[in-house]
DNA sequence: TATTGAACGTACTAGTTAGTACATATGGGA
DNA sequence: TCCCATATGTACTAACTAGTACGTTCAATA
C-alpha cells in the first residue's frame, strides 16, 4: 500500500519505508498514548511494541512530545470526516438531527481511542491541541450541518430558538463521550457497562428522543 | 480545630499533630493529582508544597498509590452528600427532576478537582475505585431519589416508562461532567469557556428542560 | 521527671526513563 | 557502479523519581 517499489510485498518485507515506520509508530503510540496517558506512557514501551527503534521516534518525531501531538493531531483529522458522511438536506428537521447525534454515537463508538486521548488531552488543559495547526479546521465542521438543521427547524416553526448549535452540539458529545470516557467508573459503582451491546440501541434512542424532544418543547415548558 | 491540646492556636502552630499532618498532604495531593494526573503527579512536588515533607506520605499513607487512594475515597465520600441536600417529595416530579438536575449541575460546579479525579480515575479504568471500600455505599444514595421521583411520575402517567434511573442519571451527570472535564478542548475548538458566567444560566435551564421534556414526551414521538 | 512510642526530618539509593552519540546499511540517482 | 543522503540500529548517559535507612524530637503517662 505505501510501499514505493513495484515488490509484490510477500507477507511483510525487511526493507527500509519511511512511511511504513512513521505509520507504525503512530499506529502504536496511539495505542499507547490512549491506554496510559501521556505522562504514564513509556517511549521505551512504544518502541518494543515495534518492529523498530526508540531511535526511529526521536529521528521522526522529535520526541515524546512530538509523537504525542503527532497522534492526536492524526486522532483529530481521522474524526474530522463524520459530518461529511452525511446529508439531511431531504429529511425534516427534526429526523436530520436524530440522524446527527446517531451519527455521532456510531463514531464514537468505533473511535474509542479518540475519546481517551481527548480525555487525556484535558488533562492536559489542551496545551497541545491549542498549539497545533489543524485547530482553526475543527470547529466548522462540526457547526455548520447543525446550524443549518436548526435553522430549517426554526423558520418551519418546530424548533425552539433559546438554543444555538453549539449547545446541541455540546449535549450530544457530552452523552457519547461520557458513556466511553467514564465508562469504567460508572460501571465499577453502577454495575453497568454503558458500551454493552444490550444497552446500545437504547441509549442510541435515548439520544435522539431527547435532543429532539427538547428542541421541539416550548421553551421553560415542564 | 484538629488540636487536641488546648492551645489558642495563636496563627500556625508548629507542633506535631497527626491529623493536621495527614489532613495536609490529602489537601495538597488533591490539588496536585487533580492538576497532573496520576503518572504526572511528582510525590517530591507534593511534599514540597506542604509544610511537612515526603517521609510523612508513607508514613501515613505507604507510598504515592496508597496516597492516591485516600484522595480519591475523600473526594467521593464528600461528594455523596449531594442527594441528602434533597427534599422533593414535596414538589411534582417534573419540577423534582429539575431540581435534581440543577443541584447536580451546582453541586459539580463547587467540586471541579472531583470531576478531575473522575477522569483520571477512568484512565487508570477505575482499578482503584474498584478496590475500594467505600465502592458499595456509593450506588444507592444517587439512585434512590431519582427511583422515587420516577416512580411517582410514571404513577401521575406525566413520564414515559422506557427510562429508567441510571439512565437519566446518566444523562445529567454526562452533561455536568463534560462541561468541566472536556473544558478544554471544547473551548480550544469553539472558543467558548463553558464554565464562563456569562453560560451558566442559559446550560443550567438547558439541563432541566431537557431531562423533563424528554420524560415527559411520549415514547418514539419527535 | 524519666520513659517510650508516635511523629517527624535528612540524606541517601536503586531503578527507571527520556534522550543522544556513534556507527552502519540501504537504495535511488549521477 | 559509485555516491551519499536517508533511514536505521546499538549502546550509552544524565537526570529524575519513588522509596528507604537512620537518626531525632516531642508529648503523654507511668
Amino acid at each position: 500500500m505505501t510501499s514505493s517499489t513495484a515488490a509484490a510485498d510477500p507477507g511483510g518485507d525487511r526493507t527500509r519505508d519511511a512511511e511504513r515506520t512513521r505509520e507504525e509508530l503512530l499506529t502504536v503510540a496511539t495505542r499507547v498514548f490512549a491506554e496510559e496517558g501521556y505522562a504514564g506512557a513509556r517511549v521505551d514501551e512504544i518502541a518494543a511494541r515495534t518492529s523498530t527503534t526508540k531511535r526511529m521516534i526521536y529521528y521522526y518525531f522529535g520526541g515524546k512530545e512530538g509523537l504525542y501531538l503527532a497522534v492526536l493531531e492524526r486522532a483529530y483529522t481521522r474524526v474530522r470526516s463524520l459530518e461529511a458522511q452525511l446529508d439531511v438536506d431531504g429529511l425534516d428537521p427534526a429526523e436530520a438531527i436524530r440522524r446527527l447525534a446517531e451519527l455521532t454515537f456510531d463514531h464514537h463508538e468505533t473511535h474509542q481511542d479518540f475519546v481517551r486521548l481527548v480525555s487525556i488531552e484535558n488533562i492536559h488543559h489542551a496545551e497541545h491541541l491549542r498549539r497545533s495547526p489543524i485547530l482553526p479546521g475543527l470547529a466548522a465542521p462540526a457547526l455548520d450541518v447543525l446550524t443549518r438543521i436548526l435553522e430549517r427547524g426554526r423558520a418551519d416553526g418546530v424548533f425552539r430558538d433559546d438554543v444555538d448549535a453549539l449547545d446541541v452540539h455540546m449535549v450530544i458529545s457530552s452523552f457519547c463521550i461520557f458513556r466511553e470516557a467514564n465508562r469504567h467508573t460508572f460501571a465499577a459503582i453502577f454495575d453497568r457497562d454503558l458500551l454493552d451491546p444490550a444497552h446500545r440501541p437504547r441509549l442510541r434512542r435515548l439520544l435522539g428522543d431527547m435532543v429532539v424532544a427538547h428542541l421541539t418543547a416550548r421553551p421553560g415548558g415542564e
